[in-house]
DNA sequence: TTGCTAAGGTGAGGATTGTTCATGTTAGAC
DNA sequence: GTCTAACATGAACAATCCTCACCTTAGCAA
């Protein structure tokens, strides 16, 4: 039955966040992971190709997850200019880091980490923070963002940014150092003021 | 002989950043390594712990490459302001991702990409930016900036965006996209104008 | 020259890993 | 009751990291 795979492979990424806590994608062993999801190994290698693959599905919920926390709490809370904007963002991110099992280790995927040539360009994610900055795209031209075509790299720089900081923000501080936290969202939106211009409240232009 | 020693390590790094550069971090076998740098795998033990440290001891060295580039480069042309200096940092240190081998993919160490949790701190690179900001604290001091207890903090928020948006421009423009490029000098002297002041000149203040 | 010793060098092999695949086992249609 | 296609399984394979029991060398004293 499809309902018992949809379990399964429930079960498998909610085992490998847990394992990537614990001893991070080195020490990962697809064995461990599907030991913990009280599933046999062939089966984990029938709804992954790999251990990589394994982690690219963890990060696309993750980012699924993400994008669902990120509208509901813009439709709770309306934002009025592109500094409470990146608070927002920001915010929603760090509690994600905090609460998700394995997110403060994958994030959304890799920035590109140490990992090596041409992998094969599935239809995942090859580079996750390019998918992230992709997804936030109708968001900030709803926000009223000029659809130019620059758009899609400015929010790629503005996700990069904002990712960097923090990451490192939860380097050393596993609940995230607040001052880092602090900066993440100023410089974020500054940058986002500086290239999306503050044209927010779009209110009826006079023609 | 400590003279054989010496060579042999260097061309263990060499051979490393060669076969980074081909097939990537996780492809890489301390085998290959070995085999390339005509040095018998157990030799390659004696002198780095494993395949990680090598890795590390790579990135030692193009840290201390970088810095010495940087230094002279900065005696050549005296910079006047964070935003030139950001300037000359961000290309010489876009000069290195194209020329030193391996340096692309590697960098100055890993700022924590997928590695995992507490690895025991040694004395090299447990988190590479970090060190990279620490060294750059006296230069910027010369510079103009107040030596505070946020100075290596401000600093090491500045290293990481820098390093964050020149991996980007490299992340699918093997030569480094120009716009990205740009981008990163820009954003990286704006945030030292906005943290350290624009009090650069340092001819004698009027007291 | 010869023997001794400590430091350094060596690579076959043990342990572990990612992954495959030949062999079950089911679920549903006829 | 039989057939079939899809799903499930874990022993076995190849490749890897790393160790360690053995060697070679260098320098020195007798």
């Amino acid at each position: 039955m499809q309902r018992r795979s949809a379990e399964r492979v429930a079960r498998l990424l909610d085992a490998c966040a847990q394992v990537l806590d614990e001893v991070g994608y080195d020490a990962l062993t697809t064995r461990e992971v599907a030991r913990r999801a009280e599933v046999p190994i062939g089966t984990l290698y029938q709804f992954f190709a790999g251990k990589a693959a394994l982690c690219r599905g963890l990060a696309e919920r993750n980012l699924e997850a993400f994008l669902g926390r990120l509208g509901s709490r813009l439709d709770r809370d309306p934002v009025s200019g592109w500094q409470s904007t990146a608070s927002v963002v920001v915010q929603e991110y760090v509690a994600m880091k905090r609460e998700m099992p394995g997110f403060a280790v994958l994030d959304f995927g890799d920035p590109q980490p140490i990992l090596g040539p041409v992998e094969e360009a599935g239809p995942g994610l090859d580079n996750a923070n390019e998918l992230v900055a992709d997804r936030l795209r109708p968001l900030a031209v709803q926000l009223g963002a000029q659809e130019s075509g620059d758009l899609a790299t400015v929010l790629l720089v503005a996700v990069e940014i904002a990712d960097s900081l923090v990451r490192l923000a939860f380097r050393f501080d596993p609940a995230g150092d607040p001052w880092l936290i602090a900066e993440a969202q100023q410089v974020l939106g500054a940058y986002l003021d500086s290239r999306l211009g503050q044209l927010m409240p779009p209110t009826i232009n006079t023609e």
